[in-house]
DNA sequence: ATAATAGTCAATTACTCACTTGACTATTAT
DNA sequence: ATAATAGTCAAGTGAGTAATTGACTATTAT
């Protein structure tokens, strides 16, 4: 509940979809139209573009329309942050990994929890 | 819809939530019991329980009882996996950033987009 | 033995989510 | 001008989610 890194929330809760991951695949490999995402995709076009408007709105991707045709590319940045947070968690955890060795030492015994 | 990568399905759904995450924050600080991870929340410890069980079900924490108290420890693993996933996106975008660069050499001009 | 602690199970409720169908607007092609 | 293409808006449905409350079981402390 607390504002840990506030865009983060709609950024994972965007790619934890298969069907929008599916559609970020798609996108690192170049911009697509709406219609070339959709049309792979074994539901309508208003549910695909459901999907998109949630991976707008988190600011996974961006689009543009030209004429008739709206082009969606990827906007890394997101994903960025989502491997900066788990980077984070990562490093804090072997920190801990590290002091832990330092205190033990060579002897082996249980580890020492923060229960309270 | 398809099956890219199942595990990461329930993994990123999990950190998706804030209250989540901000459990995992503190297990990568080190392993906890369940009333110190509810402790902080506002909320029931019923609710922080079932947030619990959520990561416990994506294996994004593992859990061990011993007598009364139930020690909940991060499991990196999952973690890496999501690092890896995001990894492989940025990736296939900077190939296509090098390739678009090949192409155009040094005039500048519209990129080219895989509509249709 | 009694009480406090730590955790669990189950039922309910309000809300959100992933779709659907149907109607409609612009743009481009014939 | 007509038709096909590309996308949009809106309402509704069924399933899933985040929380609640209440009752209950083990374990440890006094």
């Amino acid at each position: 509940m607390l504002n840990h890194q506030a865009a983060l929330d709609p950024i994972l809760h965007a790619i934890a979809d298969p069907t929008r991951r599916g559609m970020v695949e798609q996108l690192a490999k170049g911009p697509a139209s709406v219609s070339a995402l959709a049309g792979r995709l074994p539901m309508s076009l208003q549910a695909a573009m459901q999907h998109l408007a949630v991976l707008e709105a988190a600011e996974v991707v961006r689009s543009e329309k030209v004429g008739r045709v709206r082009t969606v590319s990827l906007n890394p940045a997101a994903l960025h942050q989502v491997e900066r947070w788990v980077a984070e968690q990562k490093k804090a955890w072997e920190r801990r990994l590290d002091r832990l060795g330092d205190y033990l030492g060579e002897s082996p015994g249980n580890e020492r929890n923060d229960h309270g």
